[in-house]
DNA sequence: ATTAATCTTGACCGTTCGGTCAGGTTTATT
DNA sequence: AATAAACCTGACCGAACGGTCAAGATTAAT
């Protein structure tokens, strides 16, 4: 039941520069002319793929939702907390670099109280979050790790790797007017693994 | 030279219903109408007292960068590394707790690309790292600490301070719907300086 | 009491927004 | 070759935007 090739290149077109536009300017500063503009296609025939602004912007923050899953996988790839810990903490801090305009995207859409994925916010995400929250719990009780609030822990690593594209203009502003170079990335994210995971007491 | 009493009362109102309508819409969600009516006055007298909207988003932001830093100062009263960076978290944690529409006003601007306060990032901001991250470089120097970017530290200390407030409604999907209470933040300050101190060798 | 300065506001303006639509063109099906 | 389905797009629309302005009301200065 493959769609036509026409539909297929152009929706793609499309949702790829939404992402541009929607991640350089928000929901309300981004317009369907400026996103027409970006994909090299007259305005009209937008709405003729996706119906609304709102439509569009649904169907790019589903795409990074999945990604986020998919990352957070990473997650259950390993038994011991260390190394399962800091998989997930690099992968994060991968996708941060590489697919920032994305996290940006989910991070204007929370800062705005989350109007159109609250529910997935309050099904999945939450479901996701609890059976890790779990797995960390068995660490604690098995005492490969220290007491703690899991969830909390959960809070900070999301934080912490999503700072580094959410919040990348400040960081280049410090750092000479020059983004993190390739080097310079590698020593934060080794820098955070390592102060996440001493933290917890799972190093040393 | 104190001004008129009327101009301090209206200038005061319509800068508090611009920091309200400002990080509940954004820059560009947010209306000169939406923010007149939170502040129950007509629109044109709006423009009496502030010529256009970016003026009036200027001025929030100025006021915002002043609480920052004057927040960020908490960081050179203790001598000890351990007591100055707990201080400087605290202080953080607290304003993300008592102040978060300013927090994600900040955060959206930063996610825009700073394109109204670059200049002060790099320059007021940037010379307030510089000096914090010499004292650091002093105590990794006299082994009080250990070994590390101090740059990178005060990067994810903003992050993680900062995620309490600017990320509070996923927060709150994840913790049944519910803010957290002050019993639950107070225990995720502690989580946050206990992690982040231990995770520098600052603790133990 | 008079004048000047400040404050207030409904009505209005040009622009831009998301969205529509008719009618033409291209592609797929038979 | 003919028909149907899918695709394309310039021109247009009502609504909402930031901002203006003239004229009146209030307050301050003399």
């Amino acid at each position: 039941m493959r769609k036509n090739q026409i539909r297929i290149n152009n929706e793609r077109r499309i949702l790829a520069a939404a992402v541009k536009i929607f991640a350089g300017y928000g929901y309300q500063g981004a317009t369907m002319r400026k996103i027409a503009e970006e994909a090299s296609l007259p305005k009209a025939n937008l709405h003729y793929y996706f119906q609304t602004k709102e439509q569009l912007y649904r169907q790019v923050l589903d795409g990074i939702f999945k990604d986020w899953l998919a990352a957070a996988n990473t997650f259950d790839e390993c038994e011991e907390p260390v190394e399962a810990l800091r998989g997930y903490i690099e992968t994060k801090m991968d996708l941060s670099r590489k697919r920032p305009l994305e996290s940006r995207i989910w991070a204007e859409e929370i800062l705005r109280g989350a109007p159109l994925i609250q529910d997935q916010l309050e099904q999945t995400l939450a479901a996701w979050l609890d059976t890790r929250v779990k797995r960390i719990t068995d660490w604690i009780n098995t005492g490969t790790i220290q007491p703690m609030n899991p969830r909390i822990l959960m809070y900070m690593i999301w934080a912490v790797t999503q700072h580094f594209a959410d919040f990348e203009s400040q960081i280049r502003a410090l750092n000479q007017q020059q983004n993190l170079s390739d080097e310079q990335f590698a020593e934060a994210k080794k820098q955070v693994v390592q102060t996440i995971l001493k933290g917890i007491g799972a190093l040393d």
